[in-house]
DNA sequence: CCTACCGTACTAGAACGCTATTACACCATG
DNA sequence: CATGGTGTAATAGCGTTCTAGTACGGTAGG
């Protein structure tokens, strides 16, 4: 699944075993941390975005939800979600966090598959250039 | 969790969103990839390695019956499971297969935060580096 | 004021992974 | 033959994730 949505650009999997509402967190997250969306700006709304990815509303709601207790979203009842002042810091570091996170746990799987370091790193170099970006 | 049983090494962790049968079954076949494990070897009983791991049979049995699908294991009825005629080879490409698919989610989900390959680059190097091993 | 859209809250249910428990068929061992 | 360990199967229950539906209070705009 892959939409647009004001500012932001989502593509949410549901195969891949990623609860989709830390999907949905984590691309404003990042999407914060790039500058993509800046603080005081509005964020799609639950039902909108729910919409567009065709997902439920609960499911928005509950990463918005999670979003507002890391202090990154605030609610404005009745007119919508907007970036939180200082957001920004938060999601650099979050983002880093994350992504650390997630290669530490390949590096893990791979070492214990008793791979060397030297060959982990071949795969990794090789699996980088079959994408395309900067 | 880890543990060791026969000539295998488990380590399970059940708190990383991957399925328990899952991290069960891919640890067998990183085992015969690398040779541990040869054609013809019983492999640790259902009951016994649930024991030594603390989870249910079920969860072993069905790591079991998932590697006896794709004819890495075979099943002797009142004596055990053992490695199947030929599973070496399935097992190494099935590592690779594993291997370079996670590392591509990693990548993806990298490029989604808008980093640039070297960035990427520097962030496995450093990840890698903080592991030890070969 | 009224309507429409916002966030929020709650209940109910499906699907999945895992646990717990029981039962049964099979084979090796003594 | 009897025992004990093996794989296999079935049922019931739990927690999590997600869906579905409904409802309520706040805010903006005509």
């Amino acid at each position: 699944m892959t939409c647009e949505s004001g500012k932001m650009f989502f593509q949410i999997d549901s195969t891949n075993g990623i609860p989709v509402y830390e999907q949905v967190a984590r691309q404003v997250t990042f999407a914060v941390a790039n500058g993509a969306l800046q603080s005081g700006e509005l964020v799609p709304s639950v039902r909108q975005l729910a919409r567009e990815l065709a997902i439920n509303p609960n499911t928005v709601a509950r990463a918005y939800r999670q979003l507002q207790d890391q202090n990154i979203l605030e609610s404005r009842r009745g007119t919508g979600m907007v970036i939180a002042n200082g957001a920004r810091p938060i999601c650099k570091t979050e983002r880093t966090r994350i992504l650390r996170e997630r290669i530490g746990y390949v590096i893990d799987e791979a070492l214990q598959s008793q791979l060397t370091k030297e060959e982990i790193q071949k795969l990794f170099q090789s699996e980088l250039g079959k994408k395309r970006g900067k």
